[in-house]
DNA sequence: GACTCGATTTCCT
DNA sequence: GGAAATCGAGTCG
């Protein structure tokens, strides 16, 4: 056990974890500190979407595209939106996702500023598809198990202040207070 | 701050 | 074949 003891009491936390309904899900990321390759920051707003929610893309069941969102937790689920942009969910329970929205920009700043040509950090991770393109996700990712390089994500260890609202760019079921966040953050796409 | 437009994939008819 | 989509940048006021 002196060798290399692998931690498999980390990946079995994390799978754990995201063995929740999205919503328990969504709400606990809020604070926790995610990077790829390095990248990376505090997680600041999510959004969870479930089997039964009109709104989620595994409504309606199983197809081509959302088929990672079927398949184990703690693993990323990534989809191109509006033909343009990456998004870039965490799957929880069967059919659950969390969709990450925004981070508070910590690691590897020079690389995200490279990769979306900006250098204001307000703008840098506010939002899912500039999160994406920050952070260098691609639909290459799709599927990828979060406990294990190039991904790190790391809980947060105490409740942070946390503010809900309605969820941003979607038409059904609009009304469901499924959007979580720091109220207070300037990182958010947008404010509560 | 509000509005418009771009550009691609997926799914339904 | 066509509409809708978990958005972002740019423009106008």
């Amino acid at each position: 056990m002196s060798d290399s003891p692998p931690p498999a009491d980390r990946p079995q936390a994390l799978t754990a974890f995201f063995s929740r309904p999205a919503l328990a899900v969504a709400r606990d990321l809020i604070g926790a500190r995610l990077a790829i390759d390095g990248v990376g920051g505090i997680v600041v707003e999510t959004e969870a979407y479930a089997p039964d929610d009109p709104a989620s893309h595994s409504y309606g069941g199983i197809r081509n595209r959302n088929r990672t969102m079927f398949g184990p937790p703690a693993h990323a689920y990534v989809y191109r939106s509006y033909g343009i942009h990456w998004c870039l969910n965490f799957v929880c329970l069967r059919g659950h996702a969390v969709l990450i929205r925004a981070l508070e920009p910590q690691v590897g700043m020079t690389a995200m500023a490279e990769r979306r040509s900006l250098d204001r950090q307000r703008l840098l991770c506010s939002g899912p598809g500039r999160l994406s393109q920050a952070l260098g996700v691609d639909g290459t990712m799709d599927g990828l198990p979060l406990d294990r390089p190039p991904f790190s994500l790391t809980l947060p260890t105490e409740p942070a202040g946390i503010a809900t609202g309605p969820r941003i760019g979607i038409t059904r079921a609009a009304e469901q207070p499924w959007r979580f966040g720091l109220a207070d953050s300037p990182f958010l796409s947008r404010r509560f």
